[in-house]
DNA sequence: CTTTTACCTGAAAAGCTGTTCAGTTAATAT
DNA sequence: ATATTAACTGAACAGCTTTTCAGGTAAAAG
C-alpha cells in the first residue's frame, strides 16, 4: 500500500478513501481487468467463417495482453492472493473468455472446417500458447507483435486443418 | 520462516543452521528444482528417431511436473522474488531446457520429418501448451496423465508432421 | 569421564505490514 | 461570506517479518 501511495504521490491513509481494505483493491484492479477484456471482445468485428473467427480472436488476445502487460501480470501472479469468494468471481470470468475460443473452434468443427479430439483441451492448449507469449515478448525483440501474430494464426490455422488431428 | 520451521517441527532460528538467509534458500530450492529436470531428461532413453524423441519429450515433461507440482509452483511464481544474479542462473537453467526441445525440432526439420516456420517461436508455444497443462490438471479430472500425455502427443506430431507449416 | 560437535531453543532486535483517525486544506454549494 | 463536502496529512497502532545470538541439550569423539 505504501508503494502505490508513493507511485501515485499520496500517502497512505489516503489509499483508503477509494478503498475499505488492501484486499477489495486488488479485486478490483482484477475484475476491471477481466470485465474489460470481455467487453473489448464484445467490440471485436464478428466474422462469420470460423476461420476468420479464430484469427481475429489471436490477433485480439495478442493485442490486448501485450499492450497492457503490467495488468496481465498481476491477473496471472496474484490469482493465489484472492480470497474464496473473489477467487471464484474472478476463475469464472475466465472461463468465459476461454469458452469464447472453444465456441469457434466447436462451430468450425461443425462445419467442418476445423479438425481436433478435444474442444476443451485444444482450447486449455492455444490458451497456453498465447499466454506464453507474454514471458518472452519485448516490444524491441527479434520479432514484432504483428510477425507473432501472423506466426501464431498460421501454426494454429494449419493445426485445426489438418485433416489427420 | 516461521511457516516454514512450523512445518519441519522446529523453531525458527534453527533454519538459519542450513541457510545464511530466505533469499539463499529460495534460490537453493529453485536452483536444485532446475538441476533435477536438466539430470531427470538425461536419465531418460535416448531415442534415435526425431517422432520418438519428442514424443518421449512431452511424455517426460508433463510426467515431470505434474508429479511435482508443489516445486514447480515455486519455480513459476516465485521468479521474481530472486536477486538479479540468482535470476540469471535459474533463466539460463531455463533455457537450457528449453533448448532441449529446439535441438529435437531441429533434428526432425534436418532430416525431413517436422515442418514449422520458427524453431524457437515452435518451441515457446509448445512448451507454452505443456506448461498450461498444471493449472488445470486434478488427479480426479475428467482426463488421466497418461491420457493427456497421448492427446498432447497426437496434437504436436499432427502439428510438426503438417507439411503446410 | 570429559570434551567437542551438532543442533536447537527462546527471546529479542530492527524494520516492514495493513489499517485507523483526529485534524488540516481546498474546492463546492448555499 | 458561510457552510458543507471531499480529499489528504501525519502520526500512531498492532501485528507480522527476517535475522541474530547467548545459552541449553544430547550425541559422538577423545
Amino acid at each position: 500500500m505504501r508503494q502505490i501511495a508513493r507511485e501515485v504521490g499520496v500517502h497512505v491513509g489516503a489509499i483508503y478513501n477509494y478503498t475499505p481494505d488492501k484486499q477489495s483493491l486488488l479485486f478490483k484492479i482484477m475484475l476491471d481487468h477481466m470485465e474489460s477484456l470481455l467487453v473489448a471482445w464484445e467490440d471485436c468485428i464478428n466474422h462469420e467463417e470460423p476461420i476468420d473467427q479464430i484469427k481475429e480472436f489471436i490477433r485480439f488476445h495478442l493485442d490486448f495482453h501485450l499492450s497492457k502487460s503490467d495488468a496481465v501480470l498481476v491477473a496471472y501472479m496474484e490469482l493465489r492472493n484472492l480470497n474464496e469468494d473473489n477467487f471464484k468471481v474472478i476463475e469464472s470470468l475466465r472461463r468465459r473468455y476461454e469458452n469464447i475460443l472453444t465456441d469457434i473452434l466447436c462451430r468450425g468443427a461443425d462445419v467442418g472446417t476445423f479438425h481436433f479430439s478435444d474442444a476443451r483441451i485444444t482450447t486449455l492448449a492455444f490458451i497456453g500458447m498465447l499466454k506464453e507469449v507474454g514471458t518472452w515478448y519485448r516490444p524491441n525483440g527479434r520479432l514484432s507483435a504483428s510477425q507473432i501474430t501472423t506466426i501464431y494464426q498460421e501454426m494454429i490455422l494449419d493445426f485445426l486443418e489438418n485433416e489427420k488431428s
